[in-house]
DNA sequence: AGACCAAGTTAAGCATCCTTAAAAATAAAG
DNA sequence: CTTTATTTTTAAGGATGCTTAACTTGGTCT
């Protein structure tokens, strides 16, 4: 198994790839994960060495196939402990991220797959991402739109939220947003880019940063999910 | 939170002292923690330091109160994560010491309190081992002794089993020797220090090493157990 | 007591992962 | 196409936790 912050490194790549194989700044990951952009650029010599990234000197780092195996293995252990630690245990949406960024790094192949099996095979995380199975593949999804991306007027379902942050959820958790919400767009605001929503009979403006982390498809593709 | 090391040593630190306060020589932590004497030295001095073990060079290490305090949080851990996959994800008596050696560092108070609680606030471990409360307070527990001191002709009721290694609790289940089998001591031989029990209608020759990491109680003392 | 031995400690050094500060490469302006 | 500004890398060093090898210390044997 590799280090802790091995996995969080490549863990962070992945998601800043955005699924497909892009070169990703490595100051965009010292942003995410909180250290010095020498300390990336190091890892990323480290991983490279490994034959876990591609890395060329001022280019960015991708994952190679190697690199991105091992990222899904860290994603699948994240999300099910996270679905594990709301459906069996109780815990609340914004307390798992947290608890679920250490536990993925000191998970055996049998526990993870354990805690699959009891959850019966989930194919969704508790915040809309999907899980990668034992070898790796993802379920199929729905295209889904961040929010700041809708048209006024339309109706949508949240269907992914984006939890980087505790903080994030706990917000939009107090607006009364849940995964699978029915929202309407009341209004875009151009100059500050913010967004108004309503959900039942509420109204809530939504900032920029919170808008583009949260998902939504559209009331017909409800059913893929 | 401590490092990992720093749990792991003080969580030794209590295994050997036996409970009381006994000052316990740093090579016989570095056994047990299979590092160098020389890095069980600076680890003492550096806990001693934090004021977590008292420490007088040559004279071995001793737990303090905060320290104490520490080790039972790690062991309440330890022994919940291990009933819980037992219990609730059906690992095997053999798999889960490894599994909770690692999760015990990377558990927050509100999961192994979700965790106590979904198992119902238990007393005890499935190797036997009593499981501190909250505030740190251990159950009160009748007084067992290992194999190698019990009489030939008496019968016991295994009561506690050392899980220190899963080499160990793998050999005593190819036995059939589980928490709360009752054996009978059919004799112990002198020059090798063996003992010989019986359960059900099988024979079993125990080496010293193995009879003394199992514990029994006196058939009428089950009930406290 | 003096010599010896085993147990325990210190010293020096390595790996990992991080930091800040200086240098180099790339990108943006003029 | 230079000059300047920004981004990225390299260099030097610190904390932690480990190693092996050399050195102390305390206890034992004669
Ligand atoms: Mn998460
Ligand atoms: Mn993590
Ligand atoms: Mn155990
Ligand atoms: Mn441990």
């Amino acid at each position: 198994m590799h280090s802790i912050s091995k996995e969080n490194y490549l863990k962070t790549v992945y998601h800043s790839a955005g699924g497909s194989g892009e070169q990703v700044a490595t100051s965009k990951l010292a942003d995410k994960l909180e250290v010095s952009n020498a300390a990336t650029s190091e890892m990323a010599r480290k991983l490279s060495d490994a034959g876990l990234v591609n890395y060329a000197r001022y280019k960015g780092v991708g994952l190679t196939e190697s690199g991105e195996k091992i990222a899904l293995q860290v994603l699948r252990r994240h999300r099910l402990w996270e679905l594990f630690l709301i459906e069996i245990l109780g815990m609340s949406w914004g307390e798992v991220h947290d608890e679920a960024e250490r536990l993925e790094h000191c998970t055996s192949d049998t526990l993870i797959n354990k805690i699959e099996e009891h959850l019966e095979f989930p194919k969704f995380d508790p915040h809309g991402s999907p899980i990668p199975d034992r070898e790796g593949n993802l379920p199929a999804m729905p295209t889904l739109i961040p929010i700041n991306q809708s048209v006024a007027g339309d109706t949508y379902i949240i269907s992914k939220v984006v939890d980087q942050s505790s903080e994030l959820i706990n917000h939009i958790t107090s607006l009364g947003i849940h995964l699978n919400s029915k929202i309407m767009i009341v209004d875009k605001l151009d100059f500050d880019e913010s967004v108004r929503i309503k959900i039942g009979n509420e109204v809530h403006s939504l900032s920029k940063k919170v808008s583009e982390h949260i998902f939504v498809s559209e009331l017909n593709n409800q059913d893929k999910i």
